[in-house]
DNA sequence: TTTCCGCTGCCAAGTACGTCACAGAACCTT
DNA sequence: AAGGTTCTGTGACGTACTTGGCAGCGGAAA
């Protein structure tokens, strides 16, 4: 396994190499690929999971059958904790959103390590504050913002996350697909299409396939305002 | 100062009584009256509050000045604590929704407690997985419901916190004004209204001065899906 | 290669909800 | 008790969005 991701993490970075080591032994490595699931809303679970590659959609389902997504998740990103601090069944699904390489935690190794390890737990309430504000970052951004400009908050998260500079502006290779997107801002894929396509018209955008290179910066920040 | 709830509170359960006694020097106290505000919205922060009695309503303000709600807090939970592990200036305005006392926690206060008692950030951990996974929800609902279906699953949850039985029912009093229960459920308060009245005819619910009486529970919760 | 299926783009129609507008009720303040 | 301010109730109207439907495109599979 590439430990690399694992070491650099905030979460393990205050630690020695012997612990580290101690601690890579506990861990279970899951491969993924795209459409696969972690686990499912529902599922009993005692594991924390821990993003090496690749990203990850949490999402869950209405009574009728459709889908949201609550966060799309990179490398060096943690999920699946909140099963262990607040017990009960698993409150969302996790799903591959491309090829992606997990390092899975058990409970028991969580808490041993918290144990020995203090710093570990600031880490952990670190990582859980941060999340929060995300969730709430995004719940006012549902309640203040219409859909084109929520198209635009996605797109530039995405890019601060995922971005990588190129030759004419930032590709952000987001892997989502329009209906993925769509169920992450909360809008209907049709809407969100046209969002996008008026982006695209104003020339702050370019789409490529699961991907969009982001042209104007400024003008799509001043939209998601 | 009203150490019951304080005691009681799980944060502070696993302590002894000589730890509880000097964490209670730590603590200051705070009395606010409705409409009174702890904290703003970009105020630099490094305190956690508990509440012992009353409400608070943590809230943000849209850059054109629109109001909306995160949460309602009641007796026994703790808000604010988040400037803590992610140091940042505060998200959103803790105001008091009615008379209320809080108990204030400086950073290094806890921070102290933490070093010598690792049970409590276990505490923590929980308590602030818990406000993600509600967070969580009220994102969902706002994707997957109607305004109707939000105001009655908003009430359900502040009857399960808030409730107490009455003569034909249960007696929920929230303190909220309409205007607020819109903010909350992320719509306007003419829809509210509405919301409520047809809620009212259909002998689901009595309104009464800042509170609700649910008399039909399972029919409020059947619309609440 | 050819076939197929998922993804994208777009039009047309219906609707839930926001905005505006006003009136009555309830609640403080003096 | 008077007066103002804040809250509640309700109707009319416009619109941003959803739903549904369909056609073209591209990539994966056979």
């Amino acid at each position: 396994m590439d430990i690399e991701v694992l070491r650099r993490a905030p979460l393990f970075a205050t630690l020695d190499d012997e612990a580290f080591r101690l601690l890579t032994d506990e861990l279970t490595e899951v491969d993924l690929s795209r459409g696969a699931s972690v686990f499912r809303e529902g599922d009993q679970g005692d594991q924390l999971y821990f993003i090496v590659s690749g990203k990850v959609k949490l999402g869950r389902t209405s009574p009728d059958g459709r889908e949201s997504l609550l966060a799309i998740l990179g490398p060096g990103e943690l999920f699946g904790e909140m099963a262990l601090f607040d017990p009960s069944p698993r409150t969302a699904t996790a799903t591959a959103v491309s090829e992606t390489r997990l390092a899975g935690l058990k409970n028991e190794s969580l808490n041993a390590l918290l144990r020995t390890r203090p710093e570990v737990s600031a880490q952990l309430l670190q990582a859980l504050a941060r999340r929060l504000r995300r969730t709430n970052d995004s719940l006012s951004d549902l309640v203040f913002s219409d859909v084109p400009g929520r198209v635009a908050k996605a797109l530039l998260d995405l890019a601060d996350r995922f971005g990588r500079p190129a030759t004419d502006g930032v590709l952000v290779a987001h892997e989502l697909t329009q209906e993925e997107l769509a169920q992450l801002v909360g809008a209907s894929r049709e809407t969100v299409n046209k969002a996008l396509a008026e982006f695209v018209q104003r020339g702050w955008l370019r789409l490529e396939a699961r991907a969009v290179v982001i042209l104007d910066m400024q003008r799509l920040r001043q939209r998601s305002r």
